[in-house]
DNA sequence: AGAACATTTAGAAAATTATCTAAATATTTT
DNA sequence: AAAATATTTAGATAATTTTCTAAATGTTCT
């Protein structure tokens, strides 16, 4: 849940492409696995990354478990880069 | 030189360090360096990473190698969080 | 040309990360 | 309560990355 564990989970294009999937909504754990070719275990690390991250949150439903997106830490992220160009706004 | 190297790129804290240094205008690899508890050799391995990922460009004069910043391929990582944030221009 | 300075490249060691298999946990269904 | 299903955790291996030292390259100054 920082600023470098947010930049660290972007950096992997499968955690990217978990993140583009679940635009569309919620999805379970398996459902997201199988969009993948890598074992359950790999998309469960991956899933655990992103949690930690913050980028993620996940709800079990009885049975499944259900992980949605959480976009709200990618601010911090726009926030340095639009300070990186030069922003007045995100100045130190 | 693509989204994946700009990522890639972005996630190591030395290297984000060194594109905060260089928004205040070119500087010299040693420059640079000495900011950092590093060898030369692994500032200028930073350097060259930031370099593929097209972040920074470098031009020699004499002696020094001049790094400065480049920022246009920044567009894309926004344009792909805006995306994922259901901004209406980045939807495919 | 040779010495001095700035920086990179090569090659190796250490740390981190991605992935797998196998086993464990949680829930539902029969 | 046992079997079946969904998912995670543990532990190992392979790949990648960070960092170092030593050597090489490019430039300037004397």
């Amino acid at each position: 849940m920082s600023f470098q564990s947010t930049f660290k989970a972007l950096s992997d294009p499968t955690r990217r492409a978990i993140l583009d999937l679940l635009k569309a909504g919620a999805k379970t754990a398996g459902d997201i696995g199988s969009c993948f070719d890598m074992t359950g275990a790999t998309v469960s690390h991956h899933l655990s990354v992103l949690k930690e991250a913050g980028l993620i949150s996940d709800e079990r439903r009885g049975k499944y478990i259900y992980y949605e997106l959480n976009l709200s830490v990618l601010d911090e992220i726009t926030g340095w880069i639009a300070g990186l160009k030069g922003d007045a706004r995100n100045e130190e």
